[in-house]
DNA sequence: CGGGATCCACCTGGATACTG
DNA sequence: CAGTATCCAGGTGGATCCCG
């Protein structure tokens, strides 16, 4: 895919092209975990160096982890998740609960638990203003304030809505 | 990425090796908007058809997409959502709140709305017992029942639970 | 309209070795 | 420990043409 092709016409798409990457997802995921070191991404993940350091460091310049040098001599860092990078911790967490529904042939071996009480908690989307759980069938991604030219263009041809009311 | 490495270990891995692809998830925000034939995906994602062939046989035969064929000569398709397919949509409401969020610089251009009425819903996470949002940095990924092998002995080398409790 | 078949350039990941 | 450097194979996407 080329890169920077459609990421002005919708948010879902630019974040896709930030993010979303088989490997960035599983580092975010471990992120999510509090691991922290090169070594242990590297260990768990099973992925080359070279590449991992590669995502490391585009997942540092878009904003989604930050990289703390803990020690000069030699050079010794660690990689913690920014504002941007927990709040997409609740993607991860949809994700896994699509995952276990259907995505998990010989039972649940991924859950989301509370780390003092080791409570399970199971996410769940839902309208912030009503609390009611949300029907997609009954949805549609429309635009915004913001449209560009370009997506105008492809919202009218498709009679969709340029924007929501109030 | 070797596929089906790691797949036995976690059910985000599993899903994001399912459907972690830049191509399908556009494809599914598209079928999530209605989007039905075969020339529609191609002309609004300007993708290449044999890739996009190969994205919707590979999203109908994971049981995301199903392929309908209301037309017999000429042969003519449609392609709707599966309930597994359905049930993904939350993953990608999400994704667009973190894009509005963190990735749309010049303002908002993508929100969720009621087909009918077009009023805006914000999508938030919460627990579905207490309908609280959920504070992720409270939590972790646990195991589960259906543990791996190979899971155990991650999760009892990196000292983390095995299962939730009750 | 709804794709299948080809061809090719390139990019990317994996493996491995090395270094402060 | 925390990466960087190198090399190589092959997979993948884009482009194009074609067909019922």
């Amino acid at each position: 895919m080329k890169k920077n092709d459609r990421t002005d016409l919708c948010s879902i798409a630019r974040a896709i092209d930030k993010i979303g990457d088989h490997w960035s997802l599983l580092i975010l995921r471990d992120l999510g975990q509090g691991l922290t070191y090169f070594d242990e991404f590297q260990k768990n993940l099973l992925i080359a160096p070279g590449v991992l350091s590669k995502r490391l460091s585009t997942l540092v310049s878009e904003g989604l982890v930050r990289k703390e040098l803990y020690q000069d001599n030699p050079p010794r860092a660690r990689y913690v998740l920014t504002k941007a990078g927990e709040d997409f911790l609740p993607v991860l967490a949809m994700i896994m609960v699509w995952g276990n529904e259907h995505s998990s042939p010989s039972g649940l071996d991924t859950q989301l638990v509370d780390k003092s009480t080791l409570k399970k908690i199971s996410p769940i989307v839902v309208d912030a203003k009503t609390k009611e759980p949300i029907e997609f069938s009954k949805l549609t991604f429309a635009g915004g304030p913001a449209n560009s030219a370009a997506k105008i263009k492809v919202l009218t041809e498709r009679n969709m809505p340029l924007a929501a009311v109030n």
